[in-house]
Order: C-alpha cells, then sequence, then structure tokens
DNA sequence: TGGTATTGATAGTATTACTATCATAAATGG
DNA sequence: CCATTTATGATAGTAATACTATCAATACCA
C-alpha cells in the first residue's frame, strides 16, 4: 500500500515562513481552517488561533504578515489543489468540450476529505471559499498584492479552462470573462442557496444542490460559446 | 423649471434614525458616501466620519447601529435607485424582451449625477457598490439581516427582472439563478478589469468598458434564455 | 560543546467599535 | 412666551483587535 502525501507550490509571497514545512505551521492551517469556518473570518483572530493551538501569538505572526494574507494563503491553496484536480482528470481527454465539461464538475462538486493532504479539511476549506474568498481582493490594497503574484492561482486556474473555450470555439470573444464568472458563480450560487434562497432556483426542489448547480453552469457556459450546440 | 428631489422608501430597519429627514443625516449619507469610496470600508470609521462633518461619533451610531448597517443602508438605496430608474424606463414598453434589454443596460451602464438625489453623488456610491457590495451578506449574521428584511432591495430587483425573463422563456428552469448571477457579474467584471485584467477580456480593446460588459451580459443572458435566438 | 534557529511567554501600544453621561441648543406645544 | 421634549455635541471610558518588542527556554546542528 502506497502512502503518499503532496505539498502544493504555493507563491512564497504568501508566507514569511512556510507553513507546509513545519508541525507548526501544519497545525496552524488545519486549526485556522477549523476556526474561520466556525467564527467568520473577522471574528477569527490570531489571539484565538494561539490560544487553541497552545501557542503564541508572535509565532503565528513568524509565518503570516496578518490574517488576511493567512485568508489569501488558504484561498490560493484551494485553487491550487483545484487546478490540480482538473489537470488529474483531464490527462487522457482529447476533446476540448469534455475538458472544459470535467472542470465545470470538478469546480461544482461537493468537496470531500483528500487523503492526499491530511491537514486540510477540504469540506471546511471549501466553506471558507464560499463565504470569505472574496474578501482576498476586496480591499484597497489589491494592486500591491497583485503585483506580489498572491492572486495568481485564481489567474492561472482562469486562464487553463478559458484556454478549453478557446479550443471549443476560437471565435467566442469573452473566454476569460465568461470563466471568471463562471468560478465566481459557482460558489456564489451555493451561498445564495443557503442564505438567500429568493435569489435562485437552486435548492428548491430536492434534486442536490451540487447537481443543480452543474446543470446551471453546463447550460450557460455550453449555450454562451457553442453556436451550434442545437444541432 | 420644475425642481423635485425625491427620498427613496427604505427598510426601517436599516437604520436606528432615518437619515433622509434631517440635515444631519444627510451629511451622514453625503459624507459616508465619500469616505468609503476613498478609504475603503475597513478603514473607514465612525470617529473619522464625525471629524470630518464636524459633528461627534455618537450622533452618527443614533443614525445607524454601527458601520455594517451604514453600508448596507448604502447598497440598499443602489438598489432601490436601479429598480426605480428600470421601471421609469420600461414604463411604455411592452416586449419582455426589450424590457429585460434596458434592465441590462441600465445595470451595467456608467453611473452619472441624478439630480434627483442631491445628497448622493451616485458615481461614488457605484465604486463602493462594485467594491464592497458583496460585505453586506458575507458574514455570520446574514441570516438574521436577511430576516430583518435588509436585502430586499436586491432581492425584489433580481425578482422584477427574473420576471421578465420569465416572459421571455417561460421553460426556462433558472430565471432568478441567472439574474442574481447577471447582477453580481455586472459589478465584478467592472473589479477585474479595473484590478485583476487577466480575468477578463473587458478593457483590453478600445471598447469602451461599459459598453462591452453590456454586449458580454447581454449576449450570455439571451443565448442561455432563448433557444431560438439565432432564427 | 557551543552556536544558531525556533518557539513560548509576557508585556505593551495605537486604534477600533462601541457605550455612558451630561450640557446645551433648537424645535414644539399649550 | 415659557416649559418641555428632542437632537446634538463634548468628553470620557471600556474591551477587544492587530500588531510589536523583548527575552528566556529549548532544540537542532556542526
Amino acid at each position: 500500500m502506497i502512502m503518499t502525501t503532496l505539498k502544493l507550490d504555493m507563491n512564497s509571497n504568501l508566507y514569511l515562513r512556510d507553513p507546509q514545512e513545519t508541525e507548526l505551521g501544519r497545525r496552524i492551517l488545519e486549526v485556522s481552517i477549523e476556526m474561520i469556518d466556525e467564527l467568520g473570518f473577522e471574528k477569527f483572530t490570531f489571539r484565538k488561533l494561539a490560544a487553541r493551538i497552545e501557542s503564541a501569538e508572535p509565532s503565528i505572526y513568524r509565518y503570516f504578515e496578518n490574517k488576511h494574507r493567512l485568508l489569501v494563503y488558504l484561498i490560493a491553496w484551494y485553487w491550487n489543489w483545484l487546478a490540480y484536480r482538473i489537470d488529474f482528470n483531464t490527462q487522457n481527454i482529447t476533446t476540448p468540450a469534455e475538458k472544459l465539461k470535467i472542470a465545470i464538475d470538478l469546480l461544482a462538486q461537493k468537496k470531500e476529505k483528500d487523503p492526499l493532504f491530511p491537514s486540510i479539511d477540504e469540506a471546511a476549506l471549501y466553506r471558507i471559499v464560499i463565504a470569505e474568498s472574496d474578501k482576498t481582493y476586496l480591499t484597497k490594497q489589491v494592486d500591491d498584492d497583485n503585483k506580489e503574484g498572491l492572486f495568481l492561482g485564481f489567474k492561472s486556474l482562469c486562464k487553463k479552462i478559458a484556454g478549453y473555450v478557446k479550443l471549443v470555439n476560437p471565435d467566442y470573444e469573452f473566454p476569460h470573462t465568461l470563466v471568471s464568472t463562471l468560478m465566481q458563480t459557482a460558489h456564489q450560487q451555493l451561498f445564495f442557496s443557503d442564505h438567500l434562497p429568493s435569489l435562485t432556483e437552486i435548492g428548491r426542489t430536492n434534486e442536490n444542490i451540487y447537481d443543480m448547480n452543474k446543470r446551471f453552469l453546463t447550460d450557460i457556459v455550453f449555450k454562451t460559446i457553442d453556436k451550434d450546440q442545437l444541432n
């Protein structure tokens, strides 16, 4: 039986000390996911985190400049993980339409524990992505953060999927626009379905919300790019 | 010459004392728009606002429970204003497809000063909507806030436009999902175009970004709902 | 064994998000 | 026109947040 654990390649500007390298670092990731999920990002503090892992506040600051950077790190990790899964699942697929479909499936799919990354609770992280990820870039420092490469995870995944779109229909004018919309909408609609249900049909029937979301997204994407889809 | 100013109907749970009723209230609205635009929501505080309007912090707390409520108020005001403009501009239009098109136009249009509301700088408010509006509901208290009706502006506008969608194609399965996506995407893409341009084609050519955004949105909406659009 | 890096413990600071209290001014009503 | 309610302003205070500085203890490494 093969036991493997992987480390995702993270842009080194995301952290001060690499949290994947040390025991304390991995505890910070593990417990911060748990606590942000539980408390929400605004009520989450490094002091509370330090208390729960029985460490000290300054020790955490040695890994992350501040809690915003930690959030950006977690969200970047999520996008890198998704990109990895999309690559993995589309390896032997030749038709771009099929690749695109798989990417949408993986994007909108319910997330479960991935044994390759023992210290990450992917289900909790996905809830954080849904509720908090927009906060990574909706700040006044977005341009500085972007220059530092903090959003490369999101951007490169967008580029990858937009590449599939271009292969399906090289004449479509807005591949990146469509894909960034797709990526955002996938999470947003799950949030709406949960908290503001009058904004969406998803969750109104007894069909599984993830499947329904997938159908909505796949429909919109293929209708938009594929002029001849009805033939 | 007719001089009219209007007051939009705001849900009374949004405020403690109605800011449209008093001089100080209107100053709070006016200057908070200016300051949130300038500083961003996180660096904006009631203390700084009080200083700039030469009032006192507690006086502001008499109008709004806290700065989050003030933001929710401003965003709700924006949605009510848009709903009003959509009603006004679709009054004599009979075909639902045309109504829908006008709604998308108004949604994505560049916003300029509306003389009907002298104390509101709509251009600045629109920048706030783009950069901050998601923060109104991405909180742990979203369900409580929703029960209080704080998001009625957004929800009723979504319902209105989804109504047009249903008239265009009564068989389309996801009218609200599509429209909430449309409403979010309209702002999001302008943000991306400004700060994360690799996520969108909008702004890459010398075509006006608002027009380009409109074309993208109109295309996606009509392709999605109108099976026969190409005929 | 000596040195370097990592962590933990304690303490401290400026700022934030409020709340309480009280005086004054302005508007309102009999 | 005086009395009273109401809105505002001024001052002060509190608990919590987002850090930063300092130093000792420990571990690991040559």
